[in-house]
DNA sequence: CTCAGTGCAAAGGATTTGCATGCCG
DNA sequence: CGGCATGCAAATCCTTTGCACTGAG
């Protein structure tokens, strides 16, 4: 899905905010950001390490921490002890990730526009109530994925 | 807003899980238990031991997965290292989370009926797609929380 | 009495950091 | 050239576990 001409252009994206940062956008961060477009949902370092054996552990670790802190990656928990990496919303499209409670697998999915927007204005009416000012919101669906409860 | 009458029905409850599940429910669980009901939001370990200085950390832990396992207790991962634990959804009620990015703290919220109702419909009709079975959803609002925007 | 639960301290595992080297700008 | 980025290995920090002890049934 996300393997589209678009890839030259979060190329393109990345680079611009790490410029905006003063941060090189050097080979091994090239490199980083092409593994993390390969994916259908977000990355543990391990996915990311085996992608690309080139990468040595300690400067990916690096690199994301300054591509997310750039705004260009996203980092996400999820309730095994792995933490998954995805390239921003700003650079794909906005989503929410199924989670297999069986197998710990991450995937994308999107809502229908209505039910999002319509998802949008009650968030924001809950809120307000408390005076709460939303950056982003993130929906989650628990259970199982069609391969393990096959 | 969880320090009402229902407290006793809560420890109630939780007694028949860990009973179900052939365990104690000692004294130490107990003032876990306890713990978890002051909160209003998902408390990290931390949180709990200042909360109750007479509970070491190791059965912290410990009691934390039995209650997970039982179905008493959630465990909560966000964007920070720390791991947060709260009472089961049936045994308090559906809600969500405002997560502040500046302070880190975690706290309920609701949405109302109709909207959470249009949800869970959109959220099924998107599972049944690529034949995800949910489980439960979680929803999450990162942004500011009133007392870091003031 | 017996066995699950407890508490201490030491181990485990994901993530971070120090430091010498290499490479981009 | 100068400083940022890199890579290795050692350190850090949340969490888990081994083991002897205690207390509930």
């Amino acid at each position: 899905m996300r393997t589209t001409d678009v890839d030259a252009d979060i190329d393109d994206q990345v680079a611009a905010l790490l410029r905006q940062a003063e941060q090189r956008y050097t080979s091994g961060r090239r490199r980083l950001v092409a593994v993390l477009q390969t994916g259908d949902g977000p990355l543990t370092i391990t996915q990311i390490l085996d992608a690309d054996r080139s990468l040595p552990q300690s400067s990916v670790y690096r690199n994301l921490t300054i591509l997310e802190e750039v705004g260009a990656v996203t980092r996400i928990v999820t309730r095994d002890d792995f933490a998954r990496y995805e390239l921003a919303e700003h650079l794909t499209e906005h989503h929410h990730h199924l989670i297999c409670s069986t197998c710990g697998d991450v995937t994308d999915f999107s809502l229908d526009p209505r039910a999002e927007t319509g998802l949008d204005r009650a968030l924001h009416r809950a809120a307000d109530e408390v005076g709460f000012d939303i950056d982003t919101h993130r929906l989650d669906l628990l259970g199982t994925c069609a391969s393990c409860s096959g």
